[in-house]
DNA sequence: AACAGTAAT
């Protein structure tokens, strides 16, 4: 959650404090914002917390949006007894976040609440944050915000989290599969009494509490997580065993039923004094506007064109301001409803305001996203159209209406294709009222539901956890490297399908991560150490290999493919045509990933103006910034793991990137069939590409350079199902080189 | 003509 999103009342003018004899500035923030402090709703909790982490070494705190929880919590326990240091705890407190920018921001708040220095500015300083590429502590840090991804890096090097006393799990409702992860860990590390003992404070939205108070309160029985040992499992086999893809996920309990159960404190000091084992529950009230919920009273049949009559009955009603957000499952609907917008605009008669369009989702250039922020021109209300990014990740100023489609595109992985698919699908209720709350950040607001009420009652509660969706791979290989020797049988929050833990173990099996006993192989070792999934991984090992000798460009292609959406794209038939002329030079007529390379070593090359270099290409330059932290960071872990031993670096560097094409192209693909053999298929007489894995028929996906090609053999390094199989990132090999990796 | 929800190591 985003520091803002806590603090709607952030920017209130400051009272002028009275003259006083020179005061040290941070200190004097600090007071001023005391005040701000002690009147949020989490505040008068502060007694009934202590209590209960004084007799229960697991806090179930649910709250919502507000509540003040995520700057506040961590500063009430950092005086208490647990979070001293001592033998084998350093007693520091973690803190966790979902997203990067949010630990940071609320790194640098709670700096400010403390009066304290911010990570590395000072020796002295108390809060820092740890976040991919961006490190900011000292030696004096007590509170540390990081990434779940941080904190499981951490576990890699000490199974026992000796440096905290406490662990704080924040938005755990929005069950990422890595605080899934670290929620086995955390109750393995709690059961196993660590060392010291360790306190762990879980916060969530309200539903979610009976589901998590179980997971940590119910006897262990016989699927305790073990760190540090490394045993034997059972044997892993080919058969897949029953298909249980569609996986229906019951949700969590009721939010009313949930509050009122045995353990739960409310707010006083009547803390159960049981069993530390047993958990302790607190629930703290958010602080948001109300906001009026409409509904359909009969289903839309066209929803763009339901959409375009609330926006302008609502444009026409209500006075100035007031912005509308709109929300659309993706970029294409989002775009249509955009021109029908725009062409009703002129219509409008000149005595009301203007509407200004603004369409937001993930992969839209920076400078147009930062558009929401700007304030519209004088007599003129903004209509933002935006993906669910605006549900969580990015919060829009000055919206008191939200118009909301009630579909959302999610991605799911199908075990039994080994295929990704991307679909638009009814959103859940919690969902639906995340959504409606953003109408209710600065003022009253208003939501209206594209929907009927009995449908939004037929939803589900919330949406699947997110490893019930995806490819368990990368998840097996973090728990084996972090010693988990029986992964099947780790306490997972929601446990994902047998079926689908076997197919993914059998991927690991696969890629030499794993030996056919199960156990990790040094390969796998390596593997997990990489920032990559397993595959990509096994890439660039692959290409390290004398034989192969093509690290460096290995590097540059891995580091492009692990960033999303490096090549713009246009909304209209002429800037495709642009697009496609400013890419010529770089494309290569062996596909996507000789293609992704030079657009990487052309910017690489480029001395003066990288900016202007990525815009004359059609490339987005934040994606490719990313491209250069994780080049940077590839580059360095593969130094440290000495892989570059082998490799001919006087070559790579002086060559020509035309000349390199001709002698590294082979082993190039070759590298990628190593990780990508199962994401191969074959030109058949119809003209339709089949996998050698599964016969199933694929098609090249239409912003590959390989689209409308016809080639005996195909590698790709993403199966998505979408209107049809895609194969995207695409490159030409032979069938022989296939037939040698396949057996 | 077809196509890309959102995070993260």
């Amino acid at each position: 959650m985003a520091v803002s999103q806590q603090y709607p009342n952030m920017n209130h003018k400051r009272k002028r404090q009275p003259d006083k004899p020179a005061q040290n500035p941070l200190q004097a923030k600090r007071i001023k914002l005391l005040e701000t402090r002690k009147h949020l709703p989490i505040w008068p909790k502060q007694s009934a917390i202590h209590t209960a982490l004084a007799h229960h070494d697991v806090l179930i705190l649910s709250g919502e949006t507000g509540s003040g929880k995520s700057t506040q919590i961590p500063q009430f326990l950092l005086d208490q007894p647990y979070c001293k240091p001592r033998k084998g705890c350093a007693g520091k407190i973690a803190v966790t976040q979902p997203r990067r920018v949010a630990a940071i921001s609320l790194a640098r708040r709670v700096a400010e609440e403390m009066g304290s220095p911010l990570g590395s500015a000072s020796p002295g300083s108390r809060v820092g944050y740890s976040v991919r590429f961006d490190e900011n502590t000292s030696p004096g840090t007590r509170i540390k915000y990081l990434t779940e991804g941080m904190l499981l890096q951490e576990i890699l090097r000490d199974g026992a989290l000796g440096e905290y006393g406490c662990v704080v799990v924040d938005e755990v409702h929005e069950r990422s599969v890595n605080v899934d992860l670290l929620l086995g860990f955390l109750r393995g590390l709690v059961r196993g009494k660590r060392k010291g003992g360790l306190k762990v404070v879980v916060m969530s939205a309200t539903a979610e509490v009976e589901a998590l108070a179980k997971f940590f309160d119910e006897s262990a029985g016989e699927t305790e997580a073990m760190i540090g040992g490394e045993g034997e499992v059972p044997q892993v086999t080919d058969e897949s065993g029953r298909d249980d893809d569609e996986v229906s996920w019951n949700g969590f309990e009721d939010p009313d039923e949930a509050s009122q159960g045995t353990g739960a404190i409310n707010g006083t000091h009547n803390a159960v004094a049981s069993s530390p084992t047993q958990s302790a529950r607190i629930y703290v009230e958010g602080r948001q506007y109300p906001v009026t919920t409409k509904y359909l009273d009969t289903p839309a049949d066209e929803l763009e064109e339901a959409a375009l009559q609330r926006i302008f009955a609502l444009h026409t009603k209500e006075p100035l301001p007031g912005d509308i957000l709109v929300f659309l499952p993706g970029q294409d609907r989002i775009h249509s409803l955009q021109t029908l917008v725009e062409e009703f605009a002129q219509s409008l008669p000149p005595d009301i305001p203007k509407l200004q369009v603004l369409p937001l989702f993930a992969a839209l250039p920076q400078n147009q996203q930062q558009r929401i922020f700007q304030p519209a021109p004088p007599r003129t209300r903004k209509v933002i159209l935006s993906t669910n990014i605006a549900e969580t990740s990015v919060t829009v100023p000055g919206v008191r209406f939200v118009v909301d489609t009630g579909l959302v595109k999610i991605k799911q992985f199908r075990t039994r294709l080994g295929l990704e698919s991307l679909l638009v699908k009814p959103i859940s209720r919690s969902s639906a009222d995340q959504r409606q709350g953003r109408a209710g950040r600065e003022a009253p607001g208003q939501c209206h539901r594209l929907y009927t009420k009995s449908a939004y009652d037929a939803l589900e509660s919330h949406s699947a956890p997110e490893i019930l969706r995806c490819d368990l791979a990368s998840a097996l290989l973090t728990l084996k490297a972090r010693g988990i020797a029986d992964p099947l049988n780790f306490s997972f929050l929601t446990p994902p399908p047998l079926s689908a833990l076997q197919k993914a173990l059998l991927h690991l099996l696969h890629l030499s991560a794993l030996s056919t006993t199960g156990s990790l192989t040094p390969t796998g070792r390596q593997l997990s150490r990489l920032p990559l999934t397993p595959a990509l991984a096994r890439v660039v090992l692959e290409a390290a290999k004398p034989s192969l000798n093509c690290l460096h460009p290995i590097i540059d292609i891995v580091a492009a493919l692990s960033v999303e959406n490096l090549w713009l794209n246009p909304d209209t038939e002429e800037g495709r045509e642009r697009a496609a002329e400013a890419r010529q030079a770089l494309m290569s007529r062996e596909g996507d990933h000789l293609t992704l390379l030079a657009a990487v070593r052309g910017y690489v090359a480029e001395a003066s103006d990288r900016r202007r270099w990525a815009e004359a290409h059609m490339i987005s330059h934040r994606a490719m910034q990313s491209v250069m932290d994780v080049r940077k960071q590839l580059l360095a872990q593969c130094q440290r793991a000495d892989l570059f031993r082998h490799q001919d670096t006087v070559a790579a560097e002086t060559t020509s990137s035309t000349t390199m094409e001709l002698s590294q192209t082979e082993p190039i693909l070759r590298s990628l069939l190593a990780g990508f053999a199962a994401h191969t298929a074959r030109l058949c007489p119809d003209g339709s590409y089949k996998t050698f894995v599964g016969n199933q028929t694929v098609g090249i996906h239409p912003g590959s350079v390989l689209q409308g090609r016809k080639v005996e053999g195909i590698v790709f390094s993403e199966f998505v199902y979408t209107t049809r199989a895609w194969a995207r990132n695409v490159s030409v090999v032979r069938l022989g080189w296939v037939g040698e990796v396949l057996g």
